[in-house]
DNA sequence: TTCCAGGTCCCTA
DNA sequence: TAGGGACATGGA
């Protein structure tokens, strides 16, 4: 066993920063709730798949593989993981607003607020693909049966994991295998026309500059922009699907469906913490 | 069998 | 610019 260490200046509750958002039911992502272990594997530059396990220690983040890393290898685990936990990102702004309007106060003592995300911006385009005009268990199982057919296989921790294709991969599995093994349906066209642009452009695919650009794949619309959004850490935006508008309706509204512009402004006094004050309001 | 889900595309008027 | 049908899939 290799560990190393991701040093912490935000502490935060490991366990909510993974499910509080439905992303570690998504392979290749696993969650090991009764020893607080974080397992999935990480697709390196060389293209090399590492199983990875992330369990949480005081004021830091412990990251152990199996296998020896080079210096650069471990660097690039580091910085995907830290991604991955947005370690970078201050939640004091956010924290603050809670305290403000003596609301989901929760959050605050308890440290929460933090939503997993992927270590690259391409497979969190596919996955928010994937929960468009389906059912979360449909979701899930696209997610599995991508990662098994076209993911790398890998060994670590006891068994076997597969790795996030590549949108090279995909790309070359093509429509016809897509729609047969991955079951993804029209979403199939969808899914290869974020894999062509992530291969013309990979950078904007990894990091994100802005993320406008997003809104030129097929089937990424006004909802999915905004998920996208609360991806790379931008919260002024909701995602206006079935959820929010059941969750909204019900408890703002009475039950009775409001106008388009008022049922998207209930959270506009949170600002730039929108995404965040609905999805806890929603979730709490 | 029919409906519809953590939407979006595309065609009409 | 707004409205509405079509879209693959699979569970209820």
């Amino acid at each position: 066993m290799f560990t190393f260490s991701i040093p912490l200046t935000e502490p935060f509750d490991f366990q909510d920063a993974i499910t509080s958002h439905g992303w570690w039911m998504l392979a290749p992502n696993a969650w090991d709730p009764k020893k607080e272990r974080f397992y999935r594997t990480f697709t390196l530059r060389n293209n090399a798949t590492i199983v990875v396990c992330v369990y949480m220690k005081p004021s830091c983040l412990q990251v152990v593989t199996e296998v020896k890393l080079t210096e650069t290898d471990r660097d690039e685990i580091l910085h995907q993981v830290s991604w991955m936990f947005r370690v970078n990102e201050p939640f004091e702004p956010f924290y603050t607003l809670c305290q403000t309007y003596n609301e989901l106060t929760d959050l605050p003592k308890r440290r929460q607020g933090r939503l997993l995300r992927s270590p690259s911006l391409f497979e969190d385009i596919v996955k928010v693909l994937l929960t468009t005009n389906t059912r979360w268990n449909q979701t899930i199982q696209m997610a599995e049966k991508l990662t098994y057919h076209l993911g790398e296989k890998a060994h670590g921790f006891g068994r076997e994991f597969h790795s996030f294709p590549t949108p090279e991969k995909i790309l070359s599995a093509g429509e016809a295998f897509l729609t047969e093994h991955v079951r993804t349906g029209y979403r199939s066209n969808y899914i290869l026309d974020a894999a062509h642009k992530a291969v013309d452009n990979p950078a904007r695919y990894v990091q994100p500059s802005s993320i406008n650009h997003f809104r030129e794949i097929k089937g990424i619309g006004p909802y999915a922009m905004n998920t996208l959004a609360m991806i790379v850490g931008r919260y002024d935006g909701v995602p206006v699907d079935s959820e929010y508008k059941k969750h909204v309706i019900g408890t703002y509204f009475n039950g009775i469906a409001p106008s388009k512009s008022d049922l998207e402004s209930v959270y506009d006094k949170w600002g730039d913490y929108k995404y965040l004050a609905y999805w806890f309001d929603h979730y709490k």
